[in-house]
DNA sequence: ATAATAGGCTAAACCGTTTTAGCCAAATTC
DNA sequence: GAATTTGGCTAAAACGGTTTAGCCTATTAT
């Protein structure tokens, strides 16, 4: 319309009439057409042609778990004012599920990949065809050759946890984690363990459950933990809040007395914990770092800036339930 | 490599050799091929020519709003099964934002839109070019010739929790909502309007207090209707759970004797609320059958499929605060 | 014996961009 | 005056699929 070639119209749409010369009379005559039509160029074209959609792909467990969630919206607002864009899928912390998700994330293209894996290693990733996009993991450690992973001392918040319980010179505490193959499963049960050993105390298999990090999964742990014959804990240390809230759930529907009487603590703190009749001391994950930091080590990876590095971010903990000194 | 065209190859990969007449024989040697090498097509390639990317666009105001984030995986697990993906954005209840997303989720060739809108009418959405692909307002009612809204029966849940207040003789009830001009917080007001009405007590003006439709909202909200001249309610209903938050936030900072004598009730309920010291009436959204309805309108519009119809949900009482009787 | 049909397959256009290589005329250099 | 450079532009391939129209052979109908 312009009488131009198409190609002409590309190098003025992208400001590189320059490199290109192209008179300015004619960039003054296209954009003319441009504005007076309203063209707008398909990104889906850019993307199919460029191979990059600008687009950026997470995979998560489940978006209704809050903490997942504050990650979730922590990048979400990052990335907004780059340009790109970021497309959401969950997979019930289910590695088929997980695959699949990935699988058709990289037939759309995406430009990068954060997970919150379920798999312990990057071989099932590797096995996937991804065209070398980058790919961060967040909030688990995946290992693997040159891994890029974000995540919270989970060691250390779990350790800080338990040791607010034996300092209360509590002997019986318990244990309800994820699944044991999850490495922020294992590593809070690693800190609970040593805790216990500093204090002194032998870690008891009886009190320690493991199970799915859901809601349901903590209703099931509790129900295994508190109905077994060994005698009830005097502490529980649930490692991440879904599981708390499936545990008083369980308390709640079959033993509410238990609720005053054992001491909780959780991974993951919320906000109406405050309002609890009973105290409940918590460690917070810094969501905010954690996403930031995921997001800045996708957009380095993808504009192959600098070295990417992996991030442990220290946990805080939230007292509720004072020792007294 | 099989030794046959792309076509072919397109044909049995779409399971449109039987219309095409491709021999047993032939199908079965390209699916070998096809294994063995791992090939999965580009679903980018193929939305680029079909125009369809058999993903839908959720855009909602927050992802951490919990009511929120269980419609969003309510249609995310519907959607699996339909080979169709979903991508998510987030808006702050912010109009530039909704725009900014929704031309967004256009430039990628979504199929359709499911819409938690800000917008009182579907003006701006008309205004965009949504090349016709079928829109499904959720949550929120959005007025307009042929607009397709799921929603909750908020006038009947508002009305129901208010009762609740009046049935115990409460006279000065309060309202914190959210911003007046979206349809789901207006129809709360009407409800809470009306039960005071037939109770027989004059709304005050001074007792609501409209607001963002956020913690920090219900937070600013509390902190105007606690500190106004006239005296404080005997009882406040929030309109989300959010709002609840941020007033229990406020109560807890400021006048924390407040928590056990200013009774309180919402919309949205939450599992930790059963552990409250305090029992707080809450009205729960079924997100389930919302965000099923809502999925179900959408699938119906992309496959042109009979009469897509509005609905209405009943929304569901929750008691924790009986009444003497 | 010829025409029509059916079975099995493919060539090539198309979607809307980007990009490489190169064309042509005018200006400059040798 | 010929050779080179420069300015201004474009043809055409490429991305990876889908789809239309049609080719060829073998069989069946007339």
């Amino acid at each position: 319309m312009a009488g131009v070639s198409k190609t002409t119209v590309s190098f003025i749409i992208n400001g590189k009439a320059g490199e290109h010369q192209i008179s300015a009379e004619t960039i003054r005559r296209v954009q003319a057409v441009i504005d007076e039509h309203g063209y707008v160029p398909s990104e889906f074209a850019r993307g199919f042609r460029l191979r990059q959609t600008r687009t950026i792909g997470l995979v998560v467990g489940d978006v209704n778990n809050r903490f997942l969630s504050l990650l979730e919206k922590t990048i979400e607002t990052e990335i907004r004012n780059t340009g790109f864009n970021l497309i959401i899928a969950s997979t019930e912390d289910n590695a088929e599920l997980e695959t699949e998700a990935i699988r058709t994330m990289l037939s759309k293209f995406v430009d990068a990949l954060i997970l919150v894996s379920v798999h312990p290693d990057n071989m099932e990733h590797n096995r996937l065809n991804t065209r070398g996009i980058p790919i961060v993991y967040l909030d688990r450690m995946v290992e693997g050759q040159n891994t890029v992973c974000v995540t919270t001392d989970n060691y250390a918040g779990a350790f800080q946890l338990t040791e607010q319980f034996t300092r209360q010179s509590l002997k019986r505490i318990a244990f309800i984690g994820g699944l044991e193959t999850l490495s922020n499963s294992k590593d809070r049960y690693r800190g609970y363990e040593d805790a216990l050993k500093q204090a002194g105390i032998d870690p008891d298999p009886a009190l320690v459950i493991h199970g799915e990090f859901t809601v349901e999964g903590g209703y099931h742990s509790a129900e295994q933990l508190l109905t077994q014959k060994s005698g009830q804990p005097d502490a529980i240390l649930t490692a991440s809040y879904t599981l708390l809230e499936g545990l008083l759930q369980y308390m709640h529907n079959h033993d509410p007395d238990l609720l005053g009487r054992i001491k909780l603590a959780t991974f993951d703190d919320h906000p109406l914990l405050d309002f609890m009749p009973f105290k409940i001391n918590a460690v917070l994950q810094d969501a905010n770092t954690l996403g930031k930091a995921a997001f800045d080590c996708v957009m380095k990876s993808i504009h192959g800036e600098g070295p990417v590095e992996s991030l442990v971010v220290p946990p805080m903990l939230i007292i509720r339930d004072q020792i007294e000194s």
